[in-house]
DNA sequence: CTATGTGCAAATCCTTTGCAATCCA
DNA sequence: TGGATTGCAAAGGATTTGCACATAG
């Protein structure tokens, strides 16, 4: 956490931003909730348990921020609202994808990336530069799959 | 044009839903604008120029109609909009990607699909049973990248 | 005739914004 | 002190819903 912490500093001060005590509250519960794909809301939630003060615009402003550095991302699994992943860029950690179970809602992360090639042939077809991407994968879970053989 | 309402209208008549001819336009306009990420509003206002008595809500509803029977697929750009796209697994077409400029917003369509490897492993190491996907990959377009040299 | 489909307006949900107060370098 | 940060409440935008009326089979 320290070292995530001086990291995230580091990157604001690049462009004159705080690691404010509020944003530090935001920042730990993305930390301690690696994979865990948190709403907005789910996130103010639990930076309020420890900070009953916070408001939720400041959260949200905060992601914003976040995201501006590239210290988070966002994805959306269809359920109307945004969820924040934190750090694939930081630590350079892979890309990964994720299994989404179109019965339960369940998420799966794959932590396996094997785009290159594709990413190869977009870069030199159409001269376009990546800089990220997102995979879902729709589909039945191993449960829900044995569920409905049952039926 | 027929051939696709005859196809939609047998697909909705299994589970006794009928294809009325405000549905029958909503359909129309997708299968006009095809590759064209339209949003629902969009839709809408295209909708109207013919049948200037429809409702925003039929729209919305005829979509969420369309999306439960896979005749239709929405995609989220991270513009907080969801855009509709027909025809995907309708007529047997590949899965197509997008390729989202971050700077100008352009969407490139892909239509190549190298995923064939990374699914089988999803489906063996996962049982995971896939039935779509949905690959964003983001960047700099041609244009923007120039741009940026220059600079 | 009865269930389904529809338009309108209101409601809802997530997110953003305006503004006055607060904080910190 | 002065600009950045924040909380609150209000605004905003996309989508959904309630309800009375219209329509299709």
């Amino acid at each position: 956490m320290e070292k995530i912490k001086k990291e995230v500093e580091e990157k604001l001060r690049t462009r004159d931003y705080k690691l404010t005590p509020k944003r530090e509250d935001v920042l730990k519960v993305l930390a301690e909730n690696k994979g865990k794909h948190l709403s907005a809301e789910e996130i103010y939630n639990l930076v309020k348990e420890k900070s009953p003060d916070v408001g939720l615009a400041t959260v949200y402003r905060t992601l914003e921020l976040f995201m501006n550095f590239n210290i988070i991302q966002s994805i959306d699994f269809g359920d109307g609202r945004k969820r924040f992943e934190f750090g694939e860029t930081l630590e350079g950690s892979h890309y990964h994808h994720h299994l989404i179970c179109t019965e339960c809602g369940k998420i799966i992360e794959v932590n396996e990336d094997l785009l290159e090639e594709l990413e190869e042939r977009v870069h030199k077809e159409y001269k376009f530069s990546i800089s990220n991407h997102e995979l879902k994968i729709f589909g039945l879970c191993e449960q829900c799959l044995n569920k409905r053989a049952k039926n």
